[in-house]
DNA sequence: TCTGGGGTCCTAGGACCC
DNA sequence: TCTGGGGTCCTAGGACCC
């Protein structure tokens, strides 16, 4: 077997579980086995769209976020089940650890899917044999399905993971795309959602290989910096490395509920937030990290959504802390018409860890000038009044700067 | 009879600083 | 009375993904 080339790039799989929740269920209980399962929320919640369902329901039209009602009609033998997200927990966790016995590059990207670099896995055989024994040990052990894709690099495997499904393994080398990726229809390919695919098609780009070759510059005109990072993938280039790093730095907490009925009701609305806010003070524990800003989303009665955010001159983790600010943002921004959805978000966040080191900086350094600082401004106000800052004109302010020259002006005193 | 909940990244304008 | 431009932070919202 020929030694490692940079030469010949790197090797990167894309392993994405089979309708990953239904599988685990079917997993879980065999005779749901061949049988049309759809995981749902509670409709009497108004929660009672299709989360995943299996490729049984699939044929007959069941779609993800479909609302149930409309699925059931599609399908009348749709057995339908609540999630149950501490078993797909456990499943995916034991899922990637069997990844990780090939390597330690493995970056996982959401419950049920991950990229693995294998560039240096000779050991375990051929790129191809690698896939076989993943998608073999992952069913022997864990009894569920997934597709692999090989390739070059991160956004092809993704790709070319999605070309077979279930149970499949797909390699796309450069010198395929053109063959096999260009055809794919605009849509289908990742990182081009509904709104970009209509603006694609307007300029009568219709599918990936129309991307490839279209004018670069109108792109850029028509999507910023993304239609040109869309272009170099639809030309199958992606220098994203696996990161296997990635999943430690999270950067937001949030937690987000649609209640059972709409309402107006100050009771409702604060119980619904202490929820909300103990979820996310939960999970900041678990995680040891706090975070600096808070973020609050509002979806009235109409489904109109807004969301407002402050950032706190402190990290915050606490269940009251949370809330507290919650509340003020909520205050300040409802209308008094009725409320569909709250969602309380903690973002900026840092481990504990981070700020034991950031406190230490702060106070050798930034601190003590914070406080020379302050005793300037305060001398100030008091020789000229309290709106020296505001009364300056910009011809003056442009002239001074407070850190020195301020200061400057106080120690010349 | 409709349309969940968890995230990430990017953009854009105004404030503020230099 | 005339008067710039670059950089960063903060905030709101949009697009996308699973």
């Amino acid at each position: 077997m020929s030694k490692w080339n940079p030469k010949n790039g790197r090797v990167i799989l894309h392993v994405d579980m089979n309708s990953f929740y239904a599988s685990v269920e079917a997993a879980y209980d065999p005779s749901l086995k061949g049988k049309p399962i759809a995981i749902a929320g509670n409709p009497e919640e108004r929660k009672g769209i299709i989360v995943t369902s299996s490729y049984e329901a699939r044929k007959k039209g069941v779609k993800t976020t479909m609302p149930l009602w409309q699925a059931k009609k599609l399908c009348s033998n749709l057995i339908v089940m609540r999630p149950n997200f501490e078993r797909y927990r456990k499943a995916s966790k034991e899922m990637f650890n069997i990844l990780f016995r090939f390597t330690p590059f493995v970056e996982p990207v959401s419950i049920d899917e991950g990229y693995m670099d294998i560039t240096e896995c000779e050991e375990y055989g051929s790129p191809i044999d690698i896939a076989n024994q993943i998608q073999k040990i992952i069913y022997q052990e864990l009894d569920l399905p997934c597709s692999i894709g090989i390739a070059p690099n991160k956004f092809l495997a993704k790709m070319a993971s999605d070309m077979k499904k279930p149970n499949g393994i797909t390699i796309l080398r450069k010198r395929n795309v053109q063959e096999k990726l260009w055809p794919l229809s605009i849509d289908h390919m990742y990182g081009v959602g509904e709104k970009t695919a209509l603006k694609l098609q307007e300029i009568n780009i219709n599918t990936i290989g129309d991307l490839a070759s279209a004018n670069r510059a109108q792109l850029k005109q028509l999507l910023g910096i993304n239609g040109e990072k869309l272009q170099d993938r639809a030309n199958g280039l992606d220098k994203r490395a696996v990161d296997p790093e990635s999943i430690h730095r999270f950067k937001s907490i949030g937690s987000s509920q649609t209640l059972p009925y709409d309402t107006v009701e100050v009771q409702d609305i604060d119980r619904l937030l202490h929820t909300l806010s103990r979820n996310v003070a939960n999970r900041l524990s678990r995680k040891d990290a706090a975070g600096q800003t808070l973020q609050l989303m509002i979806r009235f009665h109409n489904r109109k959504t807004i969301t407002r955010s402050k950032k706190i001159n402190k990290h915050i983790d606490k269940e009251e802390e949370i809330f507290v600010h919650a509340k003020i943002l909520f205050e300040e921004n409802w209308d008094g018409t009725a409320i569909r959805l709250l969602g309380v978000t903690v973002q900026d966040i840092i481990t504990k860890e981070q700020m034991v080191t950031q406190l230490d900086l702060f106070s050798y350094q930034e601190h003590q000038e914070d406080e020379k600082l302050y005793e300037v401004m305060t001398h100030l106000k008091d020789k000229y009044g309290d709106n020296i800052i505001r009364k300056a004109s910009f011809n003056e302010k442009r002239k001074f700067d407070l850190k020195t020259s301020f200061q400057k002006d106080f120690l010349d005193d």
